[in-house]
DNA sequence: TTGATTTTGTGACAAATGTCTCAGCTTATT
DNA sequence: AATAAGCTGAGACATTTGTCACAAAATCAA
């Protein structure tokens, strides 16, 4: 749990009664390798903070599978519309690997955040590093191309490179797997 | 005003006294076309709700500017990021026509939200509004080429045809103006 | 209106990317 | 170890997109 604290002190002043009231709306949930974490068509109620593994968020289209992001170790996954509005996720998230989270449950969540305005801060503080997050990623399509795009993600986020297949990050990044892998040849030469 | 207390009416539940908590928050402010509402640089701390008039963020890279987002009557524009961090603005927010906008001033809306949970509920809402659009960006990004985002926008945003020109669509869509002069023609045939 | 400026449409060609295919290499499972 | 399954690298070819050039159309300012 120390990780968690800390990560939430990263993003806002949190007293320790704060801490001991949070308890109430956090259980340790395990994953393993390819379980959702949340599937297409279910309401997202929950929070995921990732102590160990990370995960994918993946739409399902006539069959092919496309990554739209990657969630490691000290952050929050979660769908952030569905879990928002109440409206049902248009995609998965799954784990890539064996997974240890705590999960937040909306519902406490929300009743703790009444009593608490730390809490509440907390919750919004969530959002905007969300919204940070999906800012960054329409930017770098919009800005880049497919090899700055690349470069981009070596450059900023290396541990994709790292822990990411090849197909994987491709999906991710717009282009098949093929364009990746000319890239890589590309730019070893 | 009135259009303003509608849209946030659309948001959360608001009560008049909240409202009239709200207005010290508030100023009028036109820009004239081409004006900045928020330069590269400097640090965002407002919200422009939008009553008339349209605008779009762009970056400016090697001389060559590129858009990334349109902001429509009764919707918000800001930098979330710059907004919420304090960090300097990467982009500008720039007035496509005349617009008429009502002006949140971050240091008086923070100053509220501490006596008003009403206020501090809509910040977040807005927040996660934000989050959904730049979700939404991304995702059109990954799964779609460029004809079927131009046919996204098209059935999602008509008013982005009608009133945003070839040139400023095109590098929203992330290709030159060409392609997207082609992918019309294309689709006239 | 006139003239200047900007925007748009178009064609030719080059570059990038997608599609299809196959072979070699891991990894997982038994 | 043996097998199966998935992942990666690579080539050939088709398609898409970018780049450059120029003309037509629309917009703006005097």
């Amino acid at each position: 749990m120390d990780n968690l604290l800390n990560y939430i002190r990263s993003l806002t002043t949190f007293s320790d009664e704060s801490w001991e009231l949070l308890q109430s709306a956090l259980t340790n949930k395990e994953f393993k390798k390819a379980d959702f974490l949340l599937q297409e068509g279910e309401i997202c109620n929950s929070l995921f903070y990732i102590n160990k593994g990370f995960g994918k968020s993946q739409y399902e289209i006539d069959g092919t599978i496309k990554n739209t992001g990657f969630f490691f170790e000290n952050e929050i996954a979660t769908n952030i519309n569905s879990f928002g509005s109440g409206l049902p996720s248009e995609y998965n998230i799954v784990a890539c690997e064996p997974m240890e989270t705590i999960v937040f449950d909306k519902n406490q969540l929300f009743h703790l955040a009444k009593q608490s305005r730390e809490i509440e801060t907390l919750g919004r503080n969530c959002i905007r590093l969300f919204a940070s997050k999906q800012e960054e990623l329409s930017k770098i399509h919009q800005l880049y191309n497919t090899q700055e795009r690349y470069e981009y993600i070596e450059k900023t986020y290396p541990q994709f490179l790292q822990r990411v297949s090849l197909s994987q990050l491709a999906s991710f990044l717009g282009v098949t797997r093929e364009t990746l892998s000319r890239i890589r040849k590309k730019r070893i030469s």
